[in-house]
DNA sequence: CTATTTTATGTCAACGTTTACCGATTCTCG
DNA sequence: CGAGAATCGGTAAACGTTGACATAAAATAG
């Protein structure tokens, strides 16, 4: 920039005031033509602001975690802050080591989707060192930090309750990881449904996956192998109740003539499994861009503006070609 | 830090000379005690480097995203760079656009998958500005930055020299979206087996889709709907195979009885779907890595030492359930 | 046409680190 | 024990930007 000092073009870049028009203008024009950018570094150290937000989550199906990304995304489109993706494994064995990663990052805010929400040590750590975070889905310790959730419970009651509106009355569970709290929460929920209908949970039908397609399907040939066999499944994600029915199938069973099965997430793999899947929608990309918005409207300050600080989301339960009034 | 310069700080800390045994593990501990990190931005500011890595992609299937994604940052995991994503729609539309918004992020290099790979105006954007670019599975320019590949047309060739060793000879196609050049790769390949095989293509049997299921679930009505139908469908992905195959149930039609169906990607869905599908290996982690690992290298000043700049995977075509020789 | 305000431009310092350099202390060896 | 080398600690400057402040120029008022 010839002639113009550097404070000169940060104020007509900036639309400070102090700038005479023609200046500003040529400036302007000028840095567009050379595809001139403030140095990001600078404008961090002295703002003390990376303008980076991460987003952890642990290993589940690829579907969810786009969703995620996408919501945090759309929020984040005007360009001010970038998304750091930062998938952790395990946290539940070390959260601090996770603290420590996303501590190093430098990030201005994090997402948390489960299970890291639900770490008390790794949420401890971050108001230590006050990097605020958004929390997704959360089952514990709701009142801490920026918190979207979907009412787990809720979900899964409905879906245990359409099951249980067939006629079924021997639901084989898949549960999720144990360590993710939307496994805890939609089994509580099943509970409930069950508990309205006069119905009890067998506890020999229920059965723990990781929300992984191989080991849904192992557990669900776990459970086709009693006797009597189960007239339907509840499996706590989309990719668990698609294996289940692929376990039907290579035992000889029609889905959902001799077992109905319902899943969970809405995933992509519910719309291109064959029956298509009884689910339940998650709104997983609404409640990640719901999280991202508030959570950078607390690091511009404006977070008492925006009210409350937790929100729900509603489920959606679609039922589908996968579920049906049991054969006998 | 009491009582000892931000200097002794940082030599304590990076292992740099001239500070005693005892200054460095005191710095050390309290450094950790404290959780003390280095500023980023002012780090980022004197070493002129951001430790950012961007990931570049188009709206594709979530098992894609999320491979790419795990590749590459199975190479970051030192925690050295981060991994920023800024996925793109149409680039083809707006490659300069594209560029901004990269050169606004502070990126140190950049990975750039289908199609923004194959975009000379991008290229050129970033290469005036001097940011190390990382291209995978681009189609042309393959003298330009690093480049990891795999052989689409010798994949294409391989799954429709399948379907034609079965027998088949109307075989239906759906194209991808045209402007990624995956989709001429793949669809120069099917063209090299029908001439191997001293088969025609039958243009009235091929569609465009954009690789999304529900485009790809009209092109199969579309082609289903021919007399004479086609006995088998290449799908140039998985997602458009399995609505192929959802096409063809909702025609009353089995698979692989009545019609043949292969995919593309051996992603997620294909499976998941029912039969599994019939398809081709892109192994999309191991790619990420390397353009992750070579970009690093040339970051670091190391690219001489890796030797050549482009960087070849092998397909593999898997076999499953969808494809059988014709029933006539 | 001067006094006063408004507007435009420039200077200095600061953000937190690292690199380059310098002085002081300790060590080594003749 | 003294000369040189190695080690240790510190100071100044720089990275590119912005905020606070000062000064110069232009516009306005009296």
């Amino acid at each position: 920039m010839a002639g113009v000092t550097p404070k000169t073009v940060s104020r007509a870049l900036n639309d400070a005031p102090h700038v005479s028009k023609a200046v500003r203008q040529k400036v302007k024009e000028t840095a567009a033509e050379l595809d001139y950018h403030p140095n990001l570094a600078a404008q961090s150290l002295i703002a003390r602001r990376s303008y980076l937000i991460g987003l952890t989550y642990e290993r589940p199906s690829p579907s969810y975690v786009v969703d995620l990304q996408n919501g945090a995304l759309g929020r984040l489109e005007d360009g001010r802050y970038r998304l750091v993706v930062l998938p952790f494994n395990h946290v539940a064995s070390r959260p601090e080591e996770l603290g420590r990663l996303l501590l190093r990052a430098g990030l201005d805010g994090i997402l948390l989707a489960p299970p890291a929400c639900d770490q008390p040590a790794l949420l401890d750590m971050l108001e230590r060192h006050k990097l605020p975070y958004g929390r997704i889905t959360p089952h514990s310790e709701l009142d801490r930090g920026i918190v979207v959730t979907m009412d787990e419970a809720a979900a899964g009651q409905a879906v245990a309750a359409h099951l249980l509106s067939l006629g079924h009355r021997r639901i084989g569970i898949i549960l999720g990881d144990p360590s993710h709290a939307a496994s805890l929460g939609r089994m509580e929920g099943y509970r409930r449904a069950f508990g309205d209908a006069g119905a009890a949970i067998d506890e020999r039908l229920v059965v723990t996956g990781d929300f992984t397609y191989d080991v849904g399907y192992r557990a669900a040939r776990e459970l086709l192998a009693q006797s009597p066999r189960p007239t339907a499944i509840l499996a706590q994600n989309d990719d668990m109740a698609a294996a289940a029915i692929a376990a039907a199938r290579d035992l000889g069973l029609a889905v959902p003539g001799d077992l109905s099965v319902a899943g969970f997430d809405n995933s992509e793999v519910s719309r291109t499994a064959w029956p298509q899947l009884t689910t339940v929608n998650q709104p997983v990309r609404q409640m990640a861009w719901d999280a991202a918005d508030r959570l950078i409207a607390a690091l511009d300050g404006k977070s008492d503006v925006s009210g409350s600080r937790r929100r729900d989301h509603a489920h959606e339960l679609l039922v589908r070609a996968s579920t049906a009034p049991p054969a006998n």
